[in-house]
DNA sequence: ATTATCATTAGTAATTATTATCCATTATCA
DNA sequence: TGATAATGGATAATAATTACTAATGATAAT
């Protein structure tokens, strides 16, 4: 691969972005291979994986680390936080000002030279705590 | 498996402890594995696996959920930050009092309810930006 | 227009991290 | 002591992701 490979916006590229874009539910690579099958019955898992990956790189999508086992994606490239289900494992979205000034707090706090910073909440979801009352009652 | 097995504290289940919370690297379960296995060579990777599971679930150790692939694993209990290296996945203790405010400040914002939160810090490690510096000059 | 070059694809294989299974061993308890 | 349960080591299986490959389609050069 070339150092500067020409990007070219493909049918597949251009439609993972699209339902990317469409959607705030943080999917995993293997949620967005299911809705886009429907529009590209052809296209490939393989495919999914390097687009996000290649439109990620490119700053037109957010990878998020989260916990769990699978990485999200996020169409979403405003900086901002998220809460993730303890139960089903669902992120959603926490639009509170992303703090800056506690990088500057911590940086005397260590040798690391900070870059930046990743909050993520945990806790239970709506649809859970719902589940979770009906067992009990 | 029953609810409440009887724990035991065999030989490797103590050696995994000790040598955990001997160090500050918050090792990965394979780095566990290379260390240990030179004081109990016939240990198996399941085990260690295992145990590290086991002892976290019983809270003496913590499973780390910070970015990269491999999870890791920190013999320190009490609840403080982390700081990952960008460039080699190291990570580091970053302790600054944990701010149980800002899930107060987050609870209104979001349907979620939340538990806990978890934050990271991501830059550079003293190492890697040392070598950074002398692949320039 | 024709050809050469290059990016991308679908399909598949390989890799990586982790968990599960199985049987032998060891500890605990009646 | 003998039954029961917890555990270990070895290995297989799983899940997520990445790598490889040959074919295809777009772009650029002639
Ligand atoms: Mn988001
Ligand atoms: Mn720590
Ligand atoms: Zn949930
Ligand atoms: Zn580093």
């Amino acid at each position: 691969m070339d150092a500067n490979p020409k990007i070219r916006m493909t049918k597949q590229r251009q439609v993972i972005l699209e339902e990317l874009c469409k959607v705030t539910s943080h999917p995993t690579a293997d949620e967005m291979y299911q809705v886009i099958r429907k529009r590209l019955p052809k296209i490939s898992l393989g495919t999914v994986y390097r687009n996000l990956e290649i439109l990620s790189e490119l700053g037109m999508v957010l990878k998020l680390d989260v916990g769990g086992t699978q990485k999200r994606f996020d169409g979403n490239v405003v900086n901002h936080y998220h809460v993730r289900c303890t139960d089903c494992g669902c992120v959603g979205d926490l639009h509170m000002p992303t703090d800056l000034e506690i990088e500057q707090k911590a940086q005397p706090l260590t040798d690391f030279q900070i870059k930046r910073h990743s909050l993520e909440f945990i806790g239970v979801c709506p649809e859970c705590r719902e589940a979770k009352s009906r067992r009990v009652s």
